[in-house]
Formats: C-alpha cells, structure tokens, sequence
DNA sequence: ATCTGAACTGTAAACGATTACAGTTCAAGC
DNA sequence: GCTTGAACTGTAATCGTTTACAGTTCAGAT
C-alpha cells in the first residue's frame, strides 16, 4: 500500500509538498495537480495512525453509556452523532453492557489516547468512575449530573421537574392515588426518581406513602409488566407514573390483559417521550427528558471543548417538557 | 504525559523491555516488577496511535448502516457490539443519516487505515458503494445480499422467505385480499419485498394486484401511518403485511383511530420482530429476520477473517421465523 | 572453574506522517 | 537586468511504539 513517499516520487516532489497538498497549505497549482494526480494513480490513502501519532489528535469522539437496549440511548447516540457527521470527528461506541466492572475497563483503555474526548452518560454513580473521570488525560462532556468534586462540562436534564410536571398533571386531571414504578435504586436515574417523586408527592400536599412505590429490576418493559402484575391490589392506586417508557408500555400491557383500563382505572406516565410512547393503545402521556438534545449539546460542548481547550467548564440545562396524550385522559 | 522512554529511565531497563513487558513477553520477575511499579509511578498509558502505526493494526472495528432511527439496525449494532466486547477491539459507528453522499464518504475515509475492517449493511443498492467496498483494502462482512462481482463474507437473511411465512400464514387464518405497505423501493429491502411479495402471492395462487402494494416514502411510523390514511376503500383489503414493524405500528395506530379493527377487519404483519411487537395492542404478528443474530455472526465472521486473513470467503444464511401474535388471529 | 545453550536484555531501525527551518523560485518594480 | 520580498519547496527531525539482531546473563552439566 502506498505511503507518502512513494506518492512524492511519482509525482517528482517532496514528501512536504504532498502533505501540504493533502492538508490544503499553499501550494503551486501544478505542484498541486501532480500530487493529485500521483494520488489518483497509486490510489492512496494517508495513514491515520501515523497522522494522529504526529500531531496528537485521533480525530474519535468516544461515547459511552450503559444500556444500548434503551431508546433513550439510542435517541442520545442519534444526537451526538448528527452533530459529529459534519466534522472530522468519528464517533466510538462504548456501550458497557451493564456492567461496572466493563465501564471501569473502557474509561481506562480511553486514557490511551486512541479518542479527543469523551462524552459519557453513566448511570451508575459509583465512587470509581468519578475518579477515573478525573484522572482521564483528555476532555470529557458528562450527560448527567456532574458529582461533587467534579468540574467538568456538562448537560443536565432535571428530571425531578419533569417528574413534578407530571404529578402536578396527574392532580390536576383528578387523580389522588399515584404510584410510582421506579427503576433499580442501584442506579443513579433510579435514586433520583424516587427522590423527586416523594417530594413532589409531598409538595402537591399528600401523604407519602413507601408502599406506593414498586421497584422493577431493570429499566426494561418485562420489569414493567413484571412490577404490575406484583400489585395484589389495584384499587388502592389510580394513577403511576414510571420510570421510563419501557417500564410504562409493559406496564400497559399487562393491564390490557387483565381488564385494567387506562386510563379508565389507571392513569399512566412514562418518561423519555421515546419514539413508541405515540405508538402505544392508549398513546402514552410521558415527560421529554430531550435525549437527542442532549446528546446534540454534548456533542457541541465537546466540539467547542477541542477547539478550545482552557476555556472555563459549562454547565447546560435542559428543560424537561410534559407531553400529554390519552394515557391520563381524566376519567 | 509519560511515554515509554519516560518510563524506561524510571525502572532503569530498555524501552524494549518495557514494551515486552506491556505487551506479555518474556521478562525476568523482577524487570517485570520494577517496570509495573514505573508505569503505575508515572501513570503511564501507552499511546495507541503510535503502537497501530508500528503493528498496523488499528484494534478497531467499523460497523456502517444508514439509519440509527430504525430499531432493527440497532438489534444489530448490539449483536456487534457484544460480540466485540470481549475482544481487544473497539466498535466505531459509522451511521450515515441516510445520504448516499456521504455513506460514499465515509466508505472512502474508511480506506485510511483507521480501522481494521468493516462491518456493513447498506440499505442502497448503489453501484458506487459496490465499488467502493471492492476498492477497499480491508476486510469487508456484509450484512446483506452478496451483490454480483463481489466476494466478501456475508450474512444473509432470506426476507423472500419471511414474506412467504407471512402470506401464507394470512391464507392459513382466512385472509384471502392482503396488500402491501412497503418501504421506498430506493433501498434494496423495499425492491426485495415487493418482488417477493408478488411472487409469494402468485404461489399462493391468488392473482396479484398492482393496486394492492402501497409505497410508503421512509420505513418510519408516520409513513405507516400516512399509507393507511391514503387507502380510499379498506374493504378491498383483509389483510396487511407491512415492510417493517415500524410502519406496521404506524398503520395500527390510523386503524385504531379510525375505527378500523385489527386483527377483526385487517389484519397485520410486521417485519423485524422488534421490541416493540409485542407491546402493541393488539401485539404484533412480525417475521423476524434476526437482525442481532446477523450483527452477532457478521462480528464473528469478521474476527475470524482477522485472524485468517487468507481463508476463502464465507457466506452465512440465517433462516427467518414467523413470531404469531394477535394482530393476525382469526376474524 | 568452565562450558553451553537457553533466557533475557539493549540498541537502533523502522512504521508514515507533519512541520520548522533554510533554501529556492518568481513576479513586480525600478 | 537587478533587486526585493513574498510565495513556494525540500531536508531532516520528530511523534511513541515494536522488534530483529546482537550481546549479555545465568543455571546446570561437566
């Protein structure tokens, strides 16, 4: 396979001339039309390796969450990626598969210095990332909230809010019985949505009650129908809100199939608006948690971040929105 | 930051001993010791532009598709990325956004050596891009149709196939006036499915009615939905097969809001069998082409071909199966 | 103590680009 | 035709690794 030499002698230049030619500085046209035209005839290709060896640059943008089965993910890569395809940056996945231990193995692997930056959206809050995040020699946007001891740019979503909008939603269309079906506390998205809805639940002036939040295992649709089909008694609730749309529609399955109406009996919410929450029966009523946004932003913060590298950290915020549908129609 | 060097004079041994001893070759104990204890001093992280230029190899995989909204290409970049996981690869995403330009650009930057091989499955049946991927000087798996003069590995799904499961499922249940709401016939899918469709059609013994395919203008929800709107006179039709789930959800959702009952007066196949099948009401009847299954083999495929680079090209066939849900029972 | 071959180690040459610096060319103005 | 400065070009050093090759160490056999 050609190199830049052997381009340089077909062409009867120098090695500078063909990189300059192929970077774009000055270069006499016919210098210029050789270099091409060698180019053309040996069909050569620049080795990227020795390019990012030389000036310190990959030219990847490496992004890394946890769950690649959940479409708010995907929603996030979409973003980040639309932002990226217009520039020289690549992007890499590094999608963990759930486990710590590989999200610790990726982050370290990243200081190799195979990737400009990092845009991360960690659902685990162990200590052990925070401090790899640290200690990681290169840029890092952080989708999520940034921990203490931590300064880095980030895009922030508050998903406590867009819980309370969807209480407050539930309240005001006369429901007064409202669960909660929440995600595994292990994770961060998890503890903060049990949080938020307690507090809200408690700023709307009702009694917090413990039993009316049900724990499903995974964020998935099967945990979902799983944590419905626990309730022994479902008189006690009239509306939940869920965790996530997936939580939701399994959720909605099993009371299709078990003569539970919604939102006849039960009011549902999802969150994330994700693309099926308007595919559902009934369409389902769930709080935008602006993945793609996000993603977009992160992306742009990081492109920003590169091309300026001493600038002070940012923090964006993103506006949770409520989009209602037929899921919690009043009564 | 630290390179080799750096750490060589801190552990007072060669740069090749320490590079033999990152790299798990002979070493006597206490040079191993005395380098492991430099390299954690110095927090030293071996820079892998330098390392690919010198073993040409970039320890990086390219998966290529053309739509990150569809969820069965995310089915597959999953099957991919789990598959790569355990391995010393990383997996670039490399999703097009559905211009053939710059699927064209990225298959060329792809020649600059960056990454070792190619995972791709090109919804376009273009002849540049066959071209292009025949001009690359990288392994190729194809996930796809083989298209003629070309001989790479590849993992194919017999949709034809599918779509006949589908039909004659439908004949089974009753169903005897069954149209089509395809995909643009812009992509290689859209013309396969029509085709097979007619010939399922004819070997059914029924005659096949141009009228009774519908051109939906993208593979999204709304196409399927806009499709249903178009139809003047749905007693013309019993029965639907739908190009992917995702029209099949958006054409669900017109008939539930038209009043048009389904499986009772239509009924519906999707295909893909995605998450969402069997969280629709009614769920959904879907052909599954295994699309996680292909992204899994194509990830297999294309290590084995970068362990044995000489071996003679594979083709792996993955039979479809037809997933029988509510929306095609009985009338 | 000496020999021998195995096991280890160090030196230095790559890999393929970029770029500082010095040298050359060239057009314009006299 | 000469001068001058701008515009271009070439030489060679450099990025941080790996690895062939030659040299050294070392344990065990004599």
């Amino acid at each position: 396979m050609a190199n830049i030499e052997a381009v340089a002698k077909q062409a009867g230049v120098s090695v500078a001339s063909v990189s300059r030619v192929i970077n774009g500085t000055a270069a006499r046209a016919d210098t210029e039309a050789r270099v091409r035209k060698a180019i053309a005839e040996l069909d050569y290709q620049p080795n990227s390796a020795a390019r990012a060896l030389k000036v310190r640059q990959s030219e990847q943008i490496c992004l890394s969450f946890d769950d690649l089965a959940n479409p708010a993910y995907i929603a996030m890569t979409r973003g980040v990626g639309r932002e990226l395809s217009a520039t020289k940056y690549r992007l890499i996945l590094s999608s963990a598969f759930s486990s710590v231990e590989e999200i610790v193995k990726h982050l370290q692997t990243m200081g190799r210095g195979f990737a400009d930056g990092l845009i991360i959206s960690p659902i685990y809050s162990e200590e052990r990332i925070t401090k790899l995040i640290s200690a990681l020699q290169m840029p890092v946007v952080l989708i999520g909230t940034q921990p203490d001891g931590l300064d880095v740019d980030n895009v922030y979503v508050d998903s406590s809010a867009g819980i309370a909008l969807a209480i407050e939603h539930l309240i005001e269309t006369g429901r007064t019985k409202i669960g909660l079906i929440n995600g595994p506390l292990s994770t961060k998205p998890g503890m903060r949505r049990k949080a938020a809805f307690e507090k809200a639940i408690k700023a709307a002036g009702f009694e917090f009650d413990k039993a009316s939040v049900i724990q499903a295992n995974t964020f998935s649709p099967e945990a979902g129908y799983f944590a419905f089909s626990e309730i022994a008694d479902f008189s006690k609730f009239d509306a939940f809100v869920c965790a996530n749309d997936q939580l939701a529609a399994g959720a909605m399955k099993f009371a299709s199939e078990n003569g539970i109406s919604i939102p006849g009996d039960i009011a549902i919410v999802g969150i994330d608006n994700t693309d099926m929450a308007s595919l559902l029966h009934p369409t389902l009523t769930s709080v935008d948690l602006k993945a793609e946004e996000r993603g977009e932003i992160a992306a742009q913060l990081m492109l920003d971040r590169l091309a300026n590298p001493d600038r002070a950290s940012k923090q964006i915020t993103v506006e949770p929105k409520l989009i209602i549908r037929e899921s919690t129609a009043k009564k």
